[in-house]
DNA sequence: TATTTGATACGAAACATATCGTAATATGAG
DNA sequence: CTCATATTACGATATGTTTCGTATCAAATA
């Protein structure tokens, strides 16, 4: 089983592709210069290295080529939480809740919500 | 504000330095050789590159230096928390509270204490 | 005191990441 | 068809991280 880790970077551009499904390399640069300073081809070169360490695929039928996520939010979310949780919560994954709960602040409803999936998780 | 980002190996090193406020290089060196493959002079290079960081103090009045962390724990667990969350689960803590009590099996011991902390925060 | 032992310091090498300049190329406008 | 433009490809550079060999030094010991 191989373990792709993404960078930081390319996290940042993983995050465009999960929101759009797929996007064009123009797209992704347009969105991530709004917050950071970087050329077109620093994205294009993230994307390229993305795409051959299989993190992200894409359609190269047309000059402009499209990419599309191949790690799932979800999957990766796990792995870095996994990552989080041995390092810097000594294997809790309560704390970790503990913490996030405390620190940010969190509406009535949010907190509902949480509290039904809590019930629901004792009652099995 | 200068944000220091210890990076994964700096982390494994934290992690031991938090538990036991203080050690030495080889007090690190011996535990991390548990599960890492790495020399006694890489550990010793790694804490002496946090030392000039400001990530851990050291107090060196014997030839055996005795480090222990400056950055504490908590906020360190904050700081990745938030990268985390803007990154990873747009921007909703909830939603990462939601995934680490779904992946992980949390005791009803466990849950009962969220509970606690959920219905305090709800009656602010 | 001379030797061994265990520690730190230093510097270099091996990787990985991030950035960008330049070249090549296809597409669409004139 | 020709030219301007937008795009990808390639390679180089800068920077940061991790690893370790060798040198140096101090303290214990024989």
């Amino acid at each position: 089983m191989k373990q792709i880790k993404p960078t930081e970077s390319e996290l940042e551009i993983l995050r465009i592709l999960w929101e759009r499904t797929e996007a064009t390399v123009r797209d992704v640069h347009e969105i991530l210069s709004k917050t950071k300073d970087a050329g077109y081809t620093t994205t294009l070169k993230l994307m390229q290295i993305m795409h051959e360490k299989g993190i992200v695929k894409r359609d190269q039928t047309n000059k402009t080529h499209i990419y599309s996520p191949l790690l799932s939010r979800e999957k990766t979310q796990k792995q870095f939480m996994g990552k989080m949780i041995d390092t810097l919560f000594q294997g809790s994954s309560t704390q970790l809740v503990m913490q996030a709960l405390g620190n940010h602040k969190t509406s009535k409803e949010e907190l509902e919500e949480i509290q039904k999936l809590i019930d629901n998780l004792k009652r099995q």
